[in-house]
DNA sequence: CAATTAGGAGTGAACGTTCACTCCTAATCA
DNA sequence: TGATTAGGAGTGAACGTTCACTCCTAATTG
């Protein structure tokens, strides 16, 4: 196995005995057992397991960020840029069930808190994107005039509870009703 | 102190606990500390942790539903009803902040998956209200055809997100503020 | 063969849970 | 009515278990 492999295998357990059982019955020692490592190896990629915990989070993120991105294109109509993104996170997610509960586990756990509050002042490409989505929309007035974070809460909120339901069984979702999710957000907050 | 009081310590310390460090950082040991009772004691009134924490979520839910039905009336219009108890959640929601960010990360976890799973066949007053003001929309064709879960999303997933953002103090959210969330909502699952 | 990496038994701390005991209240008795 | 006893809620030290993490040996690499 090659040195980057272990680390991956790392990852992917992790994230899916949290997925699966959540932070509070993910014992390292399951984590080795499942990434086929020992446990001291697992303290070779990560100082301890709240680093571990915290780097998948922006695994994550990247992972998601680099999959909606592919074939954007930033100079198209607002509209057409808000179906993109929404049916990239949500399509990426309902493919990817283990991140996705990992994600939403970390974010609604104080965690996420902690992280956001610290990252507050960062600029990322995440936020970015979406940030000038919105600003293009209110200052073009085909979205509504609320404050950024309502606009994102109208987007991400829908979605990722539709995941949830989806992954939990509870809603068939194709990709016909993805797309139907994500227009009736955009009627939410359209002007 | 009264019988149930002491029940009503150790579930509001437990409560506030989970609410600020998540389940995997709120030990007996802490609970019992913050209720002011012995740590046996817990166990005089809740067989275990597990069932300690179970109990809680029913008790929000209860109080919540308790709350947005104050004053509903169910023959009105489904627009009027609709606000009523989106206005009513959210408002119930930033008024409480312990029982939402317990109440959130109950969902998440895996525990929420496991309770609604078991929950999947009981008619509860909690998903009638729901079920019967979207099925009367969708008859009357004043909302979107959608599956019953997906409406539900498109209410429940917005609320969460503005009332999760306004605590962590990343959108200002008054009285005006939340009528128009629960309008923009609305505006997504209107036909 | 030296240097680096992996492994997993070992470790002390912290965990949920228990249980022998202490009050305090209220029923019973003289 | 005052004295005695019974009952049960409350307690926290103690228990066995599990945890995150360490450290020394073995394996691998160049």
């Amino acid at each position: 196995m090659a040195k980057s492999e272990k680390r991956d295998e790392i990852v992917r357990a992790t994230m899916e005995l949290i997925a699966e059982f959540g932070f509070h019955d993910a014992p390292i020692a399951a984590i080795a057992a499942r990434a086929n490592v020992g446990a001291g190896t697992i303290y070779r990629y990560f100082a301890n397991k709240d680093v571990l915990i915290n780097e998948i989070y922006l695994e994550i993120e990247e992972r998601l960020m680099a999959h909606i991105l592919e074939g954007y294109r930033s100079e198209r109509p607002v509209r057409e840029r808000f179906l993109h993104l929404g049916v990239g996170v949500l399509s990426y997610f309902i493919r990817n069930p283990a991140e996705f509960h990992y994600f939403e586990q970390f974010h609604i756990s104080p965690y996420g808190g902690a992280f956001r509050r610290e990252r507050l002042l960062e600029r990322t490409e995440y936020r970015d994107v979406f940030m000038v989505l919105f600003q293009d929309g209110t200052a073009q007035q085909v979205v509504k005039n609320l404050p950024l974070m309502m606009l994102f809460s109208l987007l991400f909120g829908p979605l990722f509870t539709v995941a949830r339901e989806h992954l939990l069984g509870f809603v068939p979702l194709d990709d016909q009703l993805i797309e139907t999710v994500v227009t009736t957000c955009w009627d939410a907050i359209r002007q």
